[in-house]
DNA sequence: GTGAAAGCGCTAACAT
DNA sequence: ATGTTAGCGCTTTCAC
């Protein structure tokens, strides 16, 4: 809550002119100099020690005002090896459950005194998370979160470097890290199963693209639940997550009318699923249900609103943390395992009974 | 790889022995000790510099992976005072502009070597921006970017240090400082114009709240290209961004049949708007236009897909690194300004000419 | 081409 | 309650 009074750097500099050098942030001396007592107390007051005299703490106070003195935190993490701050490698920045889960995790992190160093890679090659994580640790970071749905991540435990901590979102590396992730088996069981009790004889999956883990298990899980309920099991249809992609499925799939439930694998591609269906002039639901995984914001939206398969990405934000602030204050304490958090069915009005 | 001992908890616990911190990441002197040189030499090859012999090289460079020695970035920017790091404060992380223009600033950052640490405020209020501010402003960071579109930032003058850059998104503040800024007011008017050639009589506007200094400049721009034309100007209807919003809205302009063109502030309460209007009966655009702005990705498998304002959100994030490296390299070179980023209108299928 | 010394700003440990 | 000392890991400066 540091104030800071209408001086600018120009009047500080008049004002107090034998030491304070042009330039150079004030450090701990210049505050000691100005007030007339060593470092070390400077360090005490800065770091609220109580062995302080309430006098000598207000002239230190006054002087660190006067010139602006404000804590280097290079130097204190050069010497406490801790720094307070924790990477994120992230592929797809602009997918809405990544931005959701960083959002949380974010918060999460400043809630418990830590920073962010956000490190967003372009392709979930091995090669640019290697290389990630290797800029990460020459940074300053305590622990490292990487958020990055690709199969590609059972192989980064040769890049990390040993005794950094790891938390991963999403992934099958649950054997050798510390991994959270949602309940993506049974979300598309549920929502699969939605459809089948309906009265539909079977449903058709636009999948995420293959190199996506959560993809894979959507669509498995997918299938599972088809065969055991005896339904016949159509080809996959593999979209990359975006709502075009599901268009152009939509159009293949509107033009089948044996087709009458459509279960997509995010809420992106079911919405160009709709698409495709309103301009081939088939209703949903009357015709076609359509069901989603995400819940994003808008899916309420939607038109028609978009049943949809909820994920706690907010949930899996804050547990990446805990997760990793616990493995940072006690490496050895936390063995490798996977968190689940649960996802729901949220039922609005793109499924009904088939027609006819 | 690197020497850690076995320590279980009860040995480390044994408090005779010095506070060995296992897993302490080997350190020049580790390297120099290995390769039988000195740690002066060992830096001199980790910056290659030239006056190395390639035999000594070898060596350290041998004795670096060996021991899997990375650089301590807490230790060289304290010796240099840089950090080669970059604060991203921002309000509203999951909207969709924000973590587009963050994508950007991420990337670019990378790009020229810098890291990113980002810090969310939960609100965008004075005290929550100043705190952020004061907490980047301890030597962390080489400079900031603000991402908060609020008239906050007016006054955000008094709680950033002296010295340290700062490049600000979607503000007025440009009389004091760096932005960069979208051209919202052309947006607006693009927006509102199409509608009016379409030969609408009126159109009604759905603003953003009224914190939002975007918001408020499309709202202006909306009402002057309305009262240019010689249009009646409708009362303002304010929603917070959300679908949700645009919905409670659009519920009442469905109600009234002279309503036959709208112009929402974002996509979303354009969605929002569209939904309404299919719950009314009411076809877009056959009955009622809609314009959005922003263009978000999924825009165009909205049904119908919708006629938007563009923002080149990746172009403001780039250009925001470029602002702000160039003020780190050189501070007493740039003056405070605006940079605006052109904007333009999408025509897809939400608008037409009005009915009868 | 290589090394020794100094010090960046801070804090833990030990004086006083 | 306050001061002194030493050193975190690195780089700059100056010797050799």
């Amino acid at each position: 809550m540091a104030t800071i009074s209408p001086t600018n750097g120009a009047t500080a500099g008049a004002r107090t002119s034998p030491p304070v050098r042009a330039g150079r942030q004030p450090s701990m001396a210049d505050v000691a100099a100005l007030a007339g007592v060593s470092s070390q107390t400077v360090s005490r007051v800065v770091n609220a020690r109580s062995n302080v005299d309430a006098d000598t703490r207000d002239r230190v106070l006054s002087a660190m005002d006067e010139i602006g003195y404000r804590p280097n935190s290079a130097a204190r993490a050069l010497k406490s090896g801790r720094f307070r701050t924790i990477g994120v490698i992230m592929f797809g920045l602009s997918s809405f459950g990544n931005m959701r889960t960083l959002d949380a995790v974010a918060t999460a992190a400043a809630e418990a005194g830590y920073s962010i160093t956000l490190l967003p890679v372009a392709l979930p090659t091995q090669g640019a998370v290697a290389g990630a994580v290797n800029r990460l640790a020459e940074q300053a970071v305590d622990g490292i979160v990487i958020i990055m749905e690709a199969h590609i991540l059972d192989r980064i435990d040769v890049t990390v470097p040993t005794g950094l901590p790891v938390v991963i979102v999403d992934s099958d590396a649950g054997a050798r890290y510390t991994v959270v992730d949602t309940d993506q088996t049974e979300g598309a069981r549920l929502a699969t199963q939605h459809l089948l009790d309906l009265g539909h004889t079977t449903v058709w999956h636009i999948a995420g693209p293959e190199s996506s883990f959560s993809a894979g298990r959507r669509t498995a899980s997918w299938r599972a639940t088809l065969k055991a309920a005896g339904a016949p099991v159509p080809p996959v249809l593999e979209g990359d997550w975006s709502a075009q992609s599901g268009y152009r499925h939509g159009v293949t799939l509107a033009a089948d009318p044996t087709v009458t439930a459509i279960f997509a694998s995010n809420d992106q591609m079911a919405l160009g699923v709709m698409r495709a269906m309103h301009e081939a002039g088939r209703s949903v639901p009357a015709s076609c249900s359509v069901v989603g995984f995400d819940d994003m914001r808008e899916a309420d939206a939607f038109w028609p609103p978009l049943t949809t398969v909820h994920q706690d990405f907010g949930q899996v934000g804050r547990l990446c943390i805990e997760k990793l602030l616990r493995q940072i204050d006690s490496p050895a304490a936390v063995g490798p395992g996977t968190t689940i958090v649960p996802t729901h069915l949220v039922v609005r009005a793109s499924t009904a009974p088939p027609p006819g």
